[in-house]
DNA sequence: GTCTATAATTTGATAGAC
DNA sequence: GTCTATCAAATTATAGAC
């Protein structure tokens, strides 16, 4: 991949982050990366497939993070607590596939089916590691909810405070 | 208030919580209602506005309904968690504030407040009715998440599960 | 690969007739 | 209160020069 390639996705990561699929354009996504929006076309030919490259990159490098941590022994929810924390500290922005999700059905078709299967795909491997589907949503929901919360508070501690019981 | 501004907010109400701030315009609001843009514009004057009254409604009737079932004898937590349940079931859409909150760094200053307050009103009377801090945040945010768990599996029992052990 | 230029559409909002 | 008409700006996307 392009390092002009990377500059873009990067950039519509933090776009779609803080403002959503309906909240970018390709025009602010050039003046980010310091070229003209015709060029950006050049590399994604429409708004969806940017976006859906954009889920697709986060959600594989999520997974990869977290699968790492259980590899390296660390507990299976401890290990997703610690994936979306940092996501939420890396940028103090939501994450990717819970801004998404939130207008899933307003979606072109492409960027709504990547960002369902980053939650069908973490429900899955949490039920891989031993969790009941029961758990696993529980986990899931705590967690998005407690990026959710740190986002409209403006206070990424709140993100501990509302994961602190989970384990 | 009339019938007219009631139901342009009825169907500003639900176009949000399908997209989003940025998903919906005054013409598809019109055409909701049966009206022509203009006359949505002399019920309110800008989308901030429109949208800001639409989230403190929101606000005011949740709250409301929630603390109804506490008067009634209902545990505090059940209260507010049949209050997201009924929120979900009734249009199978995610909570508008949950949608806004996504987004929030993206809002009319306006429209951020309202959206804001639903969280920290929500939180306030949790601890007033004897829960912690960190304990009202782990509710809040299983809760929203389970409300977007479902929205984005299109499966509203994903929500039950999610809030399973929410007692 | 990036640019200029532009097409086609949509958007938020207003003026003024009725 | 609602309408027609319209404006100015923004949007997605494409054509073609370099």
């Amino acid at each position: 991949m392009s390092d002009m390639t990377e500059s873009i996705l990067n950039a519509a990561e933090q776009r779609i982050r803080s403002a959503g699929f309906n909240g970018f354009s390709f025009r602010e996504i050039a003046a980010d990366v310091g070229v003209k929006s015709a060029s950006v076309h050049y590399h994604f030919p429409t708004k969806g497939t940017l976006s859906a490259c954009v889920a697709r990159r986060y959600r594989q490098r999520f997974i990869a993070s977290v699968e790492a941590e259980i590899e390296n022994g660390c507990p299976v929810i401890e290990a997703w607590k610690q994936g979306f924390r940092r996501a939420l500290l890396t940028d103090e922005k939501m994450c990717l596939c819970g801004v998404l999700g939130a207008t899933i059905n307003d979606l072109p078709d492409e960027v709504m089916a990547e960002a369902r299967q980053f939650f069908e795909d973490s429900l899955k491997i949490l039920g891989n590691r031993g969790l009941s589907q029961t758990r696993a949503m529980q986990v899931m929901a705590t967690l998005e909810g407690a990026m959710l919360l740190a986002n409209v508070l403006a206070l990424p501690s709140a993100f501990d405070e509302a994961t602190a019981s989970l384990t």
